[in-house]
DNA sequence: AACTATTTATAAGA
DNA sequence: TTCTTATAAATAGTT
């Protein structure tokens, strides 16, 4: 694609195979970033110059992730407990939504960044568990909450159509000139209302 | 370059996007041959699709090659260099880590036990979707490494057999009792088998 | 899997 | 190196 078909063999000239080198290169990357977007795939590309010199691509954080494993990949847990009482110093007192969040946004930064954590296919595999086993207990929570504010907005809705009765009863009564033994009704102060913001 | 300029973003369909990926796939690949040829470097890429599918093109013999290389590459530059953070970075990273854990724990104690934790629904929504984001990313990591496995196993079979039938040939030639001119064959000390223990 | 109308990449020239 | 442009190549939508 140029002015000319190009043989496919070695450019002999150098500064030539520099030139097409780079200008290939570009292009090869941003193929792979496209096959990677429409595509919704992980793509990495590494390109050893003759000179040794290395260019990388890689549509998730880095390549480093990916091949890091060579060399952590089956080094071993020591230290599990110890880190959890250290956490449960930093954290117990402020086991909170916001420290959780935290935590959760570095985990991913550290998943998808440029340094690869040192965890083991293990360390994965028991992450993953415990983060099923809370996303379940959040999900159970949030659907049991939910039902409680349907429960309570039918009890209001209830609550507040009884009332319309009860003021119309009242209001017939006071049209018949009727009302002196039938004092004012009086909603309740408290419902259940306030629970749903 | 087709009918009609298409956008860069993820394509919904399933079956085009699978058409699309076979058909930039092959011209990814082919992209990296015509560069690896026409200026004389080296090419490895490794797509992995979202069904866990592994597909790879190397210019050179395996992609093991390759990634030994970037591995020798990489560790050259970072031991080299003066950065003595690093260790001290990854430590702090991997600390948080199981500080996650730990507080996961917590989280689930509170949402179950008598001391709920004051959250909203608007709250527990949100908690919802991060640790939904997190362990999507957990588990993509996880059968990267696992994939990561599985290659490196398929790789080290591959070496092992040509191995064997090299040394099938010494004991060919030993036994037409002309070893003399033909030294043993010693197998390389270091393989990749040691990187999996 | 083929076929093309178009878009995109790029070889050569400036 | 960077830009321009003629042309080759890739590919999106269609059959």
């Amino acid at each position: 694609m140029g002015r000319k078909k190009v043989e496919l063999k070695r450019i002999e000239n150098k500064s030539s195979r520099q030139v097409t080198f780079s200008k290939r290169r570009n292009g090869l990357f941003k193929k792979a970033r496209e096959l990677s977007v429409l595509c919704d795939v992980q793509v990495a590309i590494l390109v050893f110059s003759s000179c040794d010199k290395l260019y990388e691509f890689s549509s998730v954080g880095s390549t480093t992730n990916i091949l890091k494993r060579y060399t952590s990949h089956f080094k071993k847990k020591t230290t599990s407990s110890k880190d959890a009482n250290h956490a449960e110093v930093y954290y117990g007192k402020h086991a909170n939504l916001k420290s959780l969040a935290k935590l959760l946004l570095m985990v991913e930064r550290n998943l998808e960044g440029p340094y690869a954590m040192e965890l083991t296919l293990g360390d994965l595999v028991e992450l993953e568990k415990q983060l099923h086993v809370t996303l379940t207990h959040v999900r159970d929570r949030k659907i049991q909450m939910m039902l409680e504010s349907v429960k309570s907005l039918h009890d209001q809705e209830k609550m507040l159509k009884e009332e319309n009765q009860l003021l119309e009863k009242q209001i017939v009564a006071m049209k018949n000139g009727k009302d002196s033994d039938h004092p004012l009704y009086h909603p309740p102060q408290q419902t259940t209302l306030s629970l749903l913001k």
